[in-house]
Parts: structure tokens; sequence; C-alpha cells
DNA sequence: ATATATACTGTGGTCTGACCTCTGCGCGGT
DNA sequence: ACCGCGCAGAGGTCAGACCACAGTATATAT
């Protein structure tokens, strides 16, 4: 049942390969963690160059869905879905994504998130979430170690909601936002405070009170929107003005290397 | 500012590409609707073969941040904000997504976006949204025709949502359902209640009311998806039972075209 | 003069085959 | 038992020729 006319490989020769290994997959033939031929092999074997092999191997691989690991093999990605956040940083830049739009999509799906996490977190959940927690409140005075925290504690939230597409999709607009976080100084913000809306949001979580969880949840993030001197305002007029150099050539001399 | 270490491709040639291309989007040098130079002498320019320079444009138009054009050449991404759609459906069968996850998923951004359309929709939008509503009173006895502009319905909704992130989100989410839906045979659905539903969404916008918005957008969904026959049940027993090959090898003879 | 072929040019797509680099691992020396 | 050297396997890069497609200019027929 060969997919032809997949979305941009104008390209044949590569699109049949990555039709191939994507039937492999959907077939069950490849599971994650598998490692497929050697490129040379392949190739011949699918009767296309390796050069031909390798676009649609990079395809894949661009998109997560395959792990190319340089003197070792190429292999069907096993971790967590992961959508491509180099793809949503690149295309923030493009596309003038702003700072209160990624907050806003974040607002959304982590308060729900934290919903889920709180009608469908199993102990282990509640217990790594205690534990990043105590964490949070060790390292107060270390902002670059809490943030890691903090992260962490968002993330296995994400997690315990049971439903790996949302999970995957916080994930991205989160590193994302921790990016841009980066960049920017580390803001003075109230750690005690942010450690403890998280204790109260985990403790939401393990005594399985959902609408609690997701109310705490919001305030956080709100909170953290405002005390982290977002510049919405600002990006919200900024944008405005932005954005009408329609007109489209090239000009070789500044792209030149 | 070389930015090194990407995430997935170990190799550097390629990856000097995409970061110097990346650069000069974020530097503005390269606007969406651009043409970069030909290959070849974009290559030379670059002092990496044409290989290579492939390898990494290949990696940027996997992610839609690029489009290349076969006889015609190679363009920066113009149209709107738009994820791997074919990534996440690969995702998909690797992850084991499952339909009352997906549909859990559209349920909480769609319900959240029709808010954000009724409270920041314009008139353009109101006006769209009017015109998919009457095509579908019009083409009730069509079930294909229908489902169109079910569709653009929706994603005008998301469009008059002001919020790109969201819009691109939803967007992946609904081509995935898309597909599914499709391959499923035309269930017989009662079009006549189900554009009644469209239309009351439609008056909520237009009349800015937008918990109502929400609230009606849930409903429909919730009933779309019964009415589809979604197995979430099965589905939700089956996913148990089958992700448990855990080993990792590869039948080369069944990976062998 | 208009309209339909046809040829040309520019650009991406594929192929070949040789060579480079990295990883992992085994063999041998200490 | 330990360390290090080197081989083998796998991906990464390169060069240059050639193929395929799209758009345009040109020639030819009506």
């Amino acid at each position: 049942m060969p997919r032809i006319k997949q979305d941009e490989p104008d390209t044949h020769r590569a699109m049949h390969v990555v039709n191939h290994l994507r039937t492999l997959i959907e077939n069950g033939d490849l599971l994650p963690g598998d490692k497929i031929p050697p490129e040379r092999e392949f190739a011949r074997s699918l009767k296309v160059s390796r050069a031909s092999l390798r676009t649609g191997i990079g395809y894949l691989a661009a998109m997560g869905v395959m792990k190319v690991r340089h003197g070792v093999g190429t292999f069907i990605a096993d971790g967590p879905a992961e959508f491509g956040k180099t793809s949503f940083s690149l295309m923030g830049v493009l596309h003038g994504f702003q700072s209160w739009q990624m907050f806003e999509a974040r607002l959304i799906l982590e308060s729900h998130l934290a919903a889920l996490a709180a009608e469908r977190g199993k102990q282990e959940h509640h217990a790594a979430l205690a534990d990043e927690v105590a964490e949070m409140f060790g390292a107060m005075d270390n902002p670059s170690d809490y943030i890691v925290h903090d992260l962490l504690f968002h993330r296995i939230v994400s997690q315990a909601s049971g439903n790996p597409i949302l999970a995957a999709l916080i994930e991205t607009i989160m590193s994302a936002l921790y990016d841009k976080r980066r960049k920017t100084v580390e803001r003075s913000i109230d750690l005690r405070e942010s450690a403890e809306m998280h204790r109260e949001i985990y403790r939401a979580i393990r005594a399985r009170k959902p609408e609690e969880a997701r109310r705490l949840m919001e305030e956080h993030l709100r909170m953290a929107e405002t005390a982290q001197g977002m510049e919405s305002a600002a990006d919200r007029k900024a944008a405005k003005t932005a954005r009408m150099g329609k007109t489209a050539r090239v000009k070789p001399s500044s792209i030149t290397s």
C-alpha cells in the first residue's frame, strides 16, 4: 500500500524511502529503539542510491522519528514523544510568535494538564513530584539549580496527565520559553513563594482535586508570567509595526558566508 | 555567534548550514517567501559541498521552515505556521497515540480557541464563519462536501483566536484526526444537527460570548466524538496488551524491499 | 498576427564511488 | 588485570556527471 504524495518533499525517491520506513513502523516491523540496516546495505536493498536513502532518513531524523548516531548506526526514536523543538523556535522567529502567545498556550495546556494529573496521577508521579518540590525548597538560593527542578516538576505533571500528546505539546512550548528565559537575566523571582505554590499544586494533585490543581496551576503561571517581567505589552505593540517588509528578494552579499 | 550543538544532527557540516540559515532568518536577512541562492552557488559560498548543503536544507524543509520547489528554487516558508503533520502521524503510530487522547487534546484546545475567538474575532472572521455555516447547510446531503466546510469552519475559528501557536497545534491534531476519519466509513452523522451546532457556535462568537462559545464547542466535540463511533473504549483496552515487545533487533528479511 | 509547439536555461534531484571521521571492541603488550 | 593501539563497521563529506522539472524565449504553423 504505497503512500504517495506526502507533503513537502516534492521528490519521490527520498519519499519512497520515507514511506517504506513508515510502513515498516506502522506494521510493527520496526519498534522504538530498533536499529535499521547499514546505509549501504539498506540502500542496495531498496534499490536507491545511498544519497537518496540518506535524504529520506534525514527527513525522518529531522522530525525526531529516527535517531542517527555517527559511527554507530541509525535507530528508531525511543524516548518520549517530542516534536521539533528546534522547529518551534525557528517557526517562532519566522512567524513572530510572541511571548504572550506562548504563555497563553502554556496556560491553557498546563492548567488542564494539572487537572488531568490530579485525576489520573499514579503514586510514582506523586513521589516524583514530592521529590522535586523538596529539591526546589533546597535550591532556593541557587536560581539555576532551582529552575531545573521547576522544569522537572512541570514535566512530571505533564506525564502524570496520561496524555502523551498534550505532554509533547507543552514540552515543545516550554523548551521554547526556556530558551527565551535563559537569555534574559535571572530575574529576581521570589523562589520561596514559587516553591510554595508548587507544593500546593502537588498537594492538590495528590489529593485528587482536579479543579483545585487547575486553579492553582493557572494562578502560578499567571504570576510567573508577570513576575518574570514578560514584556507582553511591549511585544504586543511592537508586533504591529514590524512585519510589513513583504517584498521578496535575495541579498546574496549578506547571505554569503 | 555560531550556534553549536543543535539537537539531533550530530554532524557538523549540515549543522553549520542550518545555523547559518537560522541566523540569517533571525537577523531578518531572510524573510518569509524569500528565495535562497541556487544550491551550487550557495554551497560554494558557504564552502561546503552541495551534498552537505542539501542535507542542511533538507533538515529545515522537513520542519516546514523552508520550502523546496523542484526546478524553481528553495524558499523560506511563508504560509501559516504549520508543524510537521507528517511528523505527528508518524509519532502517533510510534508512541501509540490513541483516538481518545487526540480528542482530549482537541477538546481542550478547541474549546479555548472558541472562547478566544469570541473575544477577539474580527468582522472578517464572522463573515467567513457565516459563509461556512451556510455552505454546511447547503451540503447536508453530501457528506464529503460537508466535511470540507466543517474543517474550514474550525480552521477559521482557530485563526480568529488570534493565537497562531494554538492555531498551529490544533491544525496538526485535526489533520491527524482527519486522516483517521477518512479511512473509516463515512458514518451516518446527523448533518443537520451538526450544522445547527456550528451555527450556534458561530452566533456565540459573533455575539462575543466567550463562555457560551466555549461550552457549545465542547458540547459539539463531545457529541462528534461519540457520534463518529470513536472506539475509545476499545482502544484504551487494547493499549495495555500491546506495547510489550521491548526487545530490539532487526529482521532484515522483512525490511528488505 | 496569433497561437501552438519546441528548444533552451536555470534549478533542484539522483547517482557513483572514493575518501574522511567517529565508535566500539578486540588483541596484544606491560 | 590494566592500558593502549589499531582494525572494522557505520555514518559524514566530497566531487562531478547526469537526470527531471518549470518557466520562458523562440520558432513555426495557421
